[in-house]
DNA sequence: TGGCCAAGTCAACACCTGTTGACCTACGGT
DNA sequence: ACCGTAGGTCAACAGGTGTTGACTTGGCCA
């Protein structure tokens, strides 16, 4: 704590016990959830004193801070056609949720643990939200009509609510990894990674893009 | 033995303090998730000793599978038409979830609990999968009208797994649920009651009767 | 060489957990 | 009256938790 230090000299001792101990809690706290990881697990899979733990991250809920630090790396995808937005956010979705387990650390996290729920809401509201509002800012100008208060037009698409749409995935997207990574419902787990994709393309991409059914109108989706 | 019968007014004594452990064990279970949700404060919630609680359930798991017994009451809905299909089972499991706190409970605890996690599974391959079935048996036999454009084959809904279509709607109800209820994500839970069945209700109806995305135009080259 | 300080060890604290067993109390049947 | 028993209370156990502080090691610089 004394000092953060700024070289980034790969060698340093305290340094690789730190990277340790993030390891090891971030596998920690994706299987077992934030209370029952505990600082002991944590450090024997580290092969260190719990004490150290301690003397990093001062206690357990900022190394959890520390573990569950993520970064979405949301794409830029204003240059595909609308119809593959979906598709290709969810195949982007899959690659994060496979490559790094702090979003599953995250999500078994969040569900009883205050902080993470936070840091949750955070990811969609400040990394999901922005890239959908540069989207349909980018799709917009095709239309390019006055923004005013007249709901039912061609434009109906960005009268919907930026945050509302990303909420929306986020419910797609987190039932999904729930389902598939720690529920582990059966079918979800056994889809291969095309058939998810082609299911839950559609979805996403409504969702990013489209309108609600308004009531019984609603002949096709295609 | 003979407790089965009068229970409705006033009832056994031991029934009604059974009764309020459950209540109180739901709340709890539903708050707090399974772990932090303790045995002592489900007690002092029904204003018993702690001990009462292992008279009458054994164990704190045994006492949660009690408290987590769930029936999805799945209406039938084989005398819908197609199209309407999502956004009455939305309807429905919207119902479902703010009229009984045992779903919040299990899906709060299904996420660190092996067992509540077995139940979840359980729920929808016991009870969703066999609705879905008995819809699509019911639709293949009505649904001979060809005048309907835009399918291309009649069939090809029956051709995907009853159990996947099971699970796709798990990863969305069970993800809306998570984002409205368990997150509480702000865009998500203030949406009101017509707006999620409208967003949902689309998403659902092709879970349950549509096809992947290989009817669009697929650009997937793998 | 000698000292210094980061890095690591060890044992303990205070608290909370599920669970247990011994004890008390009300009360209906005989 | 008696007493058996269902229902309830109480204090404690054994183990696990996050966290702390005093202590020891190891390697670098003057």
């Amino acid at each position: 704590m004394t000092e953060t230090a700024a070289e980034t000299a790969g060698g340093r001792r305290s340094d690789r016990t730190r990277a340790a101990i993030l390891t090891a809690a971030r596998e920690r706290f994706a299987a077992d959830g934030y209370e029952r990881a505990t600082i002991r697990a944590i450090a024997a899979d580290a092969t260190i004193d719990p004490a150290m733990v301690m003397r990093y991250f001062g206690n357990k809920e900022k190394l959890f801070a520390a573990a569950a630090e993520f970064d979405l790396r949301l794409p830029d995808l204003s240059a595909l056609p609308r119809e593959e937005l979906g598709a290709a956010l969810t195949s982007h979705f899959l690659d994060r949720w496979e490559g790094d387990e702090s979003l599953k650390a995250l999500l078994r996290a969040s569900v009883t643990n205050e902080v993470a729920a936070d840091r949750m809401r955070e990811l969609f509201a400040a990394q999901l939200g922005p890239m959908i509002a540069k989207l349909s800012a980018s799709t917009a100008s095709a239309a390019s009509s006055a923004t005013a208060g007249g709901a039912n037009t061609v434009d109906a698409a960005s009268s919907v609510d930026v945050a509302t749409r990303a909420g929306l995935v986020a419910t797609q997207a987190l039932g999904f990894a729930l389902c598939r990574y720690v529920l582990a419902l059966p079918p979800v787990a056994n889809l291969s990674r095309e058939e998810a994709v082609a299911w839950l393309g559609p979805t996403i991409t409504r969702y990013l893009t489209g309108t609600p059914s308004t009531g019984t109108r609603q002949a096709n989706t295609s």
